[in-house]
DNA sequence: GATTTGTATAAATAAATAACTATATAGTCA
DNA sequence: TGACTATATAGTTATTTATTTATACAAATC
Protein backbone atom coordinates (compact mmCIF):
# COMPACT_ATOMS: atom_id res chain seq x y z
CA UNK A 1 0.00 0.00 0.00
CA UNK A 2 1.14 3.50 -0.82
CA UNK A 3 3.92 2.11 -2.94
CA UNK A 4 5.72 3.45 -5.95
CA UNK A 5 6.09 1.30 -9.00
CA UNK A 6 8.97 1.66 -11.39
CA UNK A 7 8.52 0.47 -14.93
CA UNK A 8 11.55 -0.07 -17.13
CA UNK A 9 10.79 -0.07 -20.84
CA UNK A 10 13.37 -2.68 -21.74
CA UNK A 11 12.15 -5.04 -19.07
CA UNK A 12 8.58 -4.54 -20.25
CA UNK A 13 9.34 -5.53 -23.83
CA UNK A 14 11.35 -8.56 -22.78
CA UNK A 15 8.54 -9.68 -20.48
CA UNK A 16 5.82 -9.19 -23.07
CA UNK A 17 7.70 -11.22 -25.66
CA UNK A 18 7.76 -14.19 -23.29
CA UNK A 19 4.09 -14.18 -22.31
CA UNK A 20 2.59 -17.46 -23.59
CA UNK A 21 -0.59 -17.64 -25.66
CA UNK A 22 -2.74 -19.11 -22.91
CA UNK A 23 -1.89 -16.21 -20.64
CA UNK A 24 -2.76 -13.69 -23.34
CA UNK A 25 -6.31 -14.99 -23.13
CA UNK A 26 -6.40 -14.26 -19.42
CA UNK A 27 -4.90 -10.82 -19.99
CA UNK A 28 -7.45 -10.11 -22.71
CA UNK A 29 -10.26 -11.08 -20.34
CA UNK A 30 -8.86 -8.68 -17.79
CA UNK A 31 -8.83 -5.89 -20.33
CA UNK A 32 -12.37 -6.77 -21.36
CA UNK A 33 -13.47 -6.05 -17.81
CA UNK A 34 -12.05 -2.55 -18.23
CA UNK A 35 -13.59 -1.97 -21.64
CA UNK A 36 -16.98 -0.72 -20.43
CA UNK A 37 -17.45 2.92 -19.42
CA UNK A 38 -19.98 1.87 -16.80
CA UNK A 39 -17.51 -0.41 -15.08
CA UNK A 40 -14.82 2.27 -15.22
CA UNK A 41 -17.27 4.67 -13.60
CA UNK A 42 -17.85 2.16 -10.83
CA UNK A 43 -14.13 1.62 -10.36
CA UNK A 44 -13.60 5.36 -10.26
CA UNK A 45 -15.95 5.70 -7.29
CA UNK A 46 -14.17 2.80 -5.60
CA UNK A 47 -10.84 4.60 -6.02
CA UNK A 48 -11.82 6.91 -3.19
CA UNK A 49 -13.00 4.25 -0.76
CA UNK A 50 -15.19 1.20 -0.48
CA UNK A 51 -18.84 1.76 -1.37
CA UNK A 52 -22.18 0.02 -1.06
CA UNK A 53 -24.16 -0.84 -4.16
CA UNK A 54 -26.67 1.92 -3.41
CA UNK A 55 -23.93 4.50 -2.93
CA UNK A 56 -22.56 3.62 -6.35
CA UNK A 57 -26.01 3.69 -7.93
CA UNK A 58 -26.56 7.16 -6.52
CA UNK A 59 -23.16 8.47 -7.57
CA UNK A 60 -23.21 7.31 -11.18
CA UNK A 61 -26.35 7.31 -13.29
CA UNK A 62 -27.35 3.66 -13.59
CA UNK A 63 -29.94 1.13 -12.51
CA UNK A 64 -29.39 -0.96 -9.44
CA UNK A 65 -29.69 -4.17 -11.43
CA UNK A 66 -27.04 -3.08 -13.86
CA UNK A 67 -24.58 -1.92 -11.22
CA UNK A 68 -25.11 -5.13 -9.31
CA UNK A 69 -24.42 -7.21 -12.37
CA UNK A 70 -21.23 -5.34 -13.18
CA UNK A 71 -20.04 -5.68 -9.60
CA UNK A 72 -20.79 -9.40 -9.63
CA UNK A 73 -18.79 -9.80 -12.82
CA UNK A 74 -15.84 -7.88 -11.43
CA UNK A 75 -16.00 -9.79 -8.19
CA UNK A 76 -16.06 -13.13 -10.00
CA UNK A 77 -12.92 -12.02 -11.80
CA UNK A 78 -11.18 -10.93 -8.63
CA UNK A 79 -10.77 -7.24 -9.32
CA UNK A 80 -13.12 -6.08 -6.54
CA UNK A 81 -13.64 -7.30 -2.99
CA UNK A 82 -17.05 -7.88 -1.44
CA UNK A 83 -17.83 -7.33 2.25
CA UNK A 84 -21.29 -7.91 3.65
CA UNK A 85 -22.55 -5.99 6.65
CA UNK A 86 -26.18 -6.62 7.44
CA UNK A 87 -28.24 -5.71 4.42
CA UNK A 88 -25.52 -3.65 2.87
CA UNK A 89 -22.76 -4.94 0.67
CA UNK A 90 -19.49 -3.06 0.46
CA UNK A 91 -17.30 -3.30 -2.58
CA UNK A 92 -13.69 -2.19 -2.91
CA UNK A 93 -10.82 -2.50 -5.34
CA UNK A 94 -8.95 -5.78 -5.03
CA UNK A 95 -6.31 -5.37 -7.69
CA UNK A 96 -4.29 -2.17 -7.81
CA UNK A 97 -2.73 -3.04 -11.15
CA UNK A 98 -6.15 -2.35 -12.64
CA UNK A 99 -5.99 1.17 -11.27
CA UNK A 100 -2.48 1.70 -12.56
CA UNK A 101 -3.52 0.52 -16.00
CA UNK A 102 -6.43 2.96 -16.03
CA UNK A 103 -4.01 5.71 -15.08
CA UNK A 104 -1.55 4.89 -17.85
CA UNK A 105 -4.21 4.62 -20.51
CA UNK A 106 -6.14 7.72 -19.52
CA UNK A 107 -2.90 9.71 -19.41
CA UNK A 108 -2.01 8.54 -22.89
CA UNK A 109 -5.49 9.42 -24.11
CA UNK A 110 -4.99 12.93 -22.78
CA UNK A 111 -1.57 13.19 -24.43
CA UNK A 112 -2.92 12.02 -27.78
CA UNK A 113 -5.66 14.59 -27.48
CA UNK A 114 -3.14 17.33 -26.74
CA UNK A 115 -1.01 16.28 -29.69
CA UNK A 116 -3.98 16.48 -32.02
CA UNK A 117 -4.91 19.86 -30.65
CA UNK A 118 -1.46 21.34 -31.18
CA UNK A 119 -1.36 19.82 -34.65
CA UNK A 120 -4.69 21.42 -35.41
CA UNK A 121 -3.42 24.77 -34.22
CA UNK A 122 -0.35 24.48 -36.45
CA UNK A 123 -2.51 23.66 -39.45
CA UNK A 124 -4.87 26.53 -38.77
CA UNK A 125 -2.18 29.15 -38.29
CA UNK B 1 12.52 5.89 -25.71
CA UNK B 2 14.20 3.58 -23.23
CA UNK B 3 12.61 5.51 -20.41
CA UNK B 4 11.67 4.51 -16.93
CA UNK B 5 8.23 5.33 -15.66
CA UNK B 6 7.51 5.87 -12.00
CA UNK B 7 3.99 5.37 -10.77
CA UNK B 8 2.95 6.77 -7.42
CA UNK B 9 -0.13 5.13 -5.98
CA UNK B 10 -1.48 8.28 -4.35
CA UNK B 11 -1.12 10.27 -7.53
CA UNK B 12 -2.86 7.51 -9.46
CA UNK B 13 -5.91 7.51 -7.22
CA UNK B 14 -6.18 11.28 -7.25
CA UNK B 15 -5.91 11.33 -11.03
CA UNK B 16 -8.46 8.60 -11.55
CA UNK B 17 -11.02 10.33 -9.35
CA UNK B 18 -10.82 13.40 -11.56
CA UNK B 19 -11.19 11.70 -14.92
CA UNK B 20 -14.47 12.95 -16.47
CA UNK B 21 -17.15 10.66 -17.86
CA UNK B 22 -16.50 11.47 -21.51
CA UNK B 23 -12.89 10.47 -21.12
CA UNK B 24 -13.85 7.19 -19.50
CA UNK B 25 -15.52 6.26 -22.78
CA UNK B 26 -12.27 6.90 -24.63
CA UNK B 27 -10.35 4.90 -22.04
CA UNK B 28 -12.84 2.05 -22.31
CA UNK B 29 -12.42 2.02 -26.08
CA UNK B 30 -8.68 1.81 -25.62
CA UNK B 31 -9.08 -1.15 -23.30
CA UNK B 32 -11.47 -2.77 -25.75
CA UNK B 33 -8.67 -2.79 -28.29
CA UNK B 34 -6.61 -4.81 -25.84
CA UNK B 35 -9.40 -7.22 -24.97
CA UNK B 36 -8.83 -9.65 -27.83
CA UNK B 37 -6.17 -12.37 -27.57
CA UNK B 38 -5.50 -12.14 -31.28
CA UNK B 39 -4.67 -8.44 -31.06
CA UNK B 40 -2.47 -9.06 -28.03
CA UNK B 41 -0.64 -11.73 -30.03
CA UNK B 42 -0.07 -9.23 -32.81
CA UNK B 43 1.15 -6.58 -30.36
CA UNK B 44 3.46 -9.15 -28.77
CA UNK B 45 5.21 -9.73 -32.10
CA UNK B 46 5.49 -5.97 -32.60
CA UNK B 47 7.18 -5.65 -29.20
CA UNK B 48 10.35 -7.04 -30.75
CA UNK B 49 10.39 -4.85 -33.84
CA UNK B 50 8.24 -3.64 -36.71
CA UNK B 51 6.72 -6.39 -38.84
CA UNK B 52 4.98 -6.81 -42.16
CA UNK B 53 1.49 -8.26 -42.28
CA UNK B 54 2.82 -11.49 -43.72
CA UNK B 55 5.46 -11.82 -41.02
CA UNK B 56 2.77 -11.50 -38.39
CA UNK B 57 0.52 -13.99 -40.17
CA UNK B 58 3.38 -16.48 -40.24
CA UNK B 59 4.31 -15.92 -36.61
CA UNK B 60 0.87 -16.26 -35.05
CA UNK B 61 -1.75 -18.67 -36.28
CA UNK B 62 -4.30 -16.54 -38.12
CA UNK B 63 -5.63 -15.70 -41.56
CA UNK B 64 -4.24 -12.76 -43.51
CA UNK B 65 -7.66 -11.12 -43.70
CA UNK B 66 -8.13 -11.30 -39.98
CA UNK B 67 -4.69 -9.96 -39.12
CA UNK B 68 -5.13 -7.17 -41.63
CA UNK B 69 -8.44 -6.18 -40.12
CA UNK B 70 -7.07 -6.14 -36.59
CA UNK B 71 -4.12 -4.05 -37.73
CA UNK B 72 -6.42 -1.61 -39.50
CA UNK B 73 -8.51 -1.25 -36.36
CA UNK B 74 -5.45 -0.63 -34.20
CA UNK B 75 -4.05 1.82 -36.72
CA UNK B 76 -7.33 3.73 -36.88
CA UNK B 77 -7.14 4.04 -33.13
CA UNK B 78 -3.56 5.22 -33.13
CA UNK B 79 -1.90 2.40 -31.24
CA UNK B 80 0.15 1.11 -34.18
CA UNK B 81 2.08 2.90 -36.94
CA UNK B 82 1.93 1.96 -40.62
CA UNK B 83 4.83 2.32 -43.05
CA UNK B 84 4.55 1.28 -46.69
CA UNK B 85 7.55 0.09 -48.62
CA UNK B 86 6.75 -1.23 -52.07
CA UNK B 87 4.24 -4.01 -51.74
CA UNK B 88 5.00 -4.60 -48.09
CA UNK B 89 3.42 -2.78 -45.21
CA UNK B 90 5.31 -2.48 -41.94
CA UNK B 91 3.47 -2.05 -38.66
CA UNK B 92 4.95 -1.00 -35.34
CA UNK B 93 3.79 0.04 -31.90
CA UNK B 94 2.80 3.68 -31.71
CA UNK B 95 1.76 3.97 -28.08
CA UNK B 96 4.06 2.61 -25.40
CA UNK B 97 1.48 3.05 -22.67
CA UNK B 98 -0.35 0.13 -24.27
CA UNK B 99 2.71 -2.02 -23.75
CA UNK B 100 3.08 -0.89 -20.16
CA UNK B 101 -0.55 -1.70 -19.47
CA UNK B 102 -0.10 -5.20 -20.89
CA UNK B 103 2.90 -5.65 -18.65
CA UNK B 104 1.07 -4.55 -15.50
CA UNK B 105 -1.96 -6.70 -16.19
CA UNK B 106 -0.07 -9.83 -17.20
CA UNK B 107 2.11 -9.51 -14.11
CA UNK B 108 -0.96 -9.25 -11.92
CA UNK B 109 -2.48 -12.26 -13.64
CA UNK B 110 0.65 -14.24 -12.81
CA UNK B 111 0.56 -13.07 -9.21
CA UNK B 112 -3.09 -14.02 -8.80
CA UNK B 113 -2.26 -17.41 -10.20
CA UNK B 114 0.62 -17.84 -7.78
CA UNK B 115 -1.58 -16.80 -4.86
CA UNK B 116 -4.18 -19.39 -5.78
CA UNK B 117 -1.52 -22.05 -6.11
CA UNK B 118 0.00 -21.38 -2.70
CA UNK B 119 -3.48 -21.33 -1.19
CA UNK B 120 -4.20 -24.68 -2.76
CA UNK B 121 -0.99 -26.11 -1.37
CA UNK B 122 -1.89 -24.88 2.10
CA UNK B 123 -5.31 -26.51 1.91
CA UNK B 124 -3.90 -29.80 0.67
CA UNK B 125 -1.21 -30.12 3.32
C1' DG C 1 -0.25 -5.01 -70.75
C1' DA C 2 -0.53 -9.28 -68.11
C1' DT C 3 0.70 -11.73 -64.07
C1' DT C 4 2.10 -12.21 -59.51
C1' DT C 5 2.42 -10.74 -54.79
C1' DG C 6 1.14 -8.28 -50.48
C1' DT C 7 -2.53 -6.12 -48.38
C1' DA C 8 -7.23 -4.38 -47.74
C1' DT C 9 -12.14 -4.77 -47.86
C1' DA C 10 -17.08 -6.59 -48.28
C1' DA C 11 -20.64 -9.66 -47.05
C1' DA C 12 -22.30 -13.22 -44.12
C1' DT C 13 -22.45 -15.78 -39.91
C1' DA C 14 -22.08 -16.81 -35.21
C1' DA C 15 -21.17 -15.57 -30.57
C1' DA C 16 -20.89 -12.41 -26.77
C1' DT C 17 -22.96 -9.10 -23.89
C1' DA C 18 -24.98 -4.54 -22.00
C1' DA C 19 -29.21 -2.89 -20.46
C1' DC C 20 -33.96 -3.34 -19.23
C1' DT C 21 -37.97 -5.33 -16.70
C1' DA C 22 -39.56 -8.18 -13.49
C1' DT C 23 -38.79 -11.14 -9.80
C1' DA C 24 -36.29 -13.47 -6.10
C1' DT C 25 -33.51 -13.68 -1.98
C1' DA C 26 -32.03 -12.36 2.40
C1' DG C 27 -31.38 -9.43 6.32
C1' DT C 28 -33.78 -6.02 9.52
C1' DC C 29 -37.25 -4.13 12.27
C1' DA C 30 -42.07 -3.43 13.71
C1' DT D 1 -45.22 -13.10 11.12
C1' DG D 2 -45.30 -9.28 7.94
C1' DA D 3 -43.48 -5.24 5.87
C1' DC D 4 -39.46 -3.10 4.24
C1' DT D 5 -34.87 -2.57 2.36
C1' DA D 6 -30.55 -3.80 -0.12
C1' DT D 7 -28.87 -6.69 -3.37
C1' DA D 8 -28.91 -10.44 -6.77
C1' DT D 9 -30.70 -12.98 -10.64
C1' DA D 10 -33.55 -14.53 -14.86
C1' DG D 11 -35.29 -13.74 -19.25
C1' DT D 12 -35.32 -10.83 -23.20
C1' DT D 13 -33.80 -7.69 -26.72
C1' DA D 14 -30.64 -5.22 -29.35
C1' DT D 15 -26.08 -4.35 -30.52
C1' DT D 16 -21.43 -5.31 -31.29
C1' DT D 17 -17.81 -7.85 -33.25
C1' DA D 18 -14.43 -11.79 -34.42
C1' DT D 19 -13.88 -14.85 -38.02
C1' DT D 20 -14.34 -16.82 -42.62
C1' DT D 21 -14.71 -16.71 -47.64
C1' DA D 22 -14.35 -14.32 -51.55
C1' DT D 23 -12.92 -10.46 -53.95
C1' DA D 24 -10.68 -5.95 -54.86
C1' DC D 25 -6.73 -3.04 -55.10
C1' DA D 26 -2.11 -1.63 -55.89
C1' DA D 27 2.71 -2.17 -56.63
C1' DA D 28 6.33 -4.86 -58.80
C1' DT D 29 8.08 -7.89 -62.39
C1' DC D 30 7.93 -10.17 -66.68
Amino acid sequence: MGEKIIIDEEEVKKWNLKVPDEMLTAVANRFKLLSEPMRLKILRTLCESERTVQEIVNQINASQANVSKHLALMHDNGIVNRRKEGLKCYYSIADDSIIFACYLISKSVVENLQDRLSWLQKVES
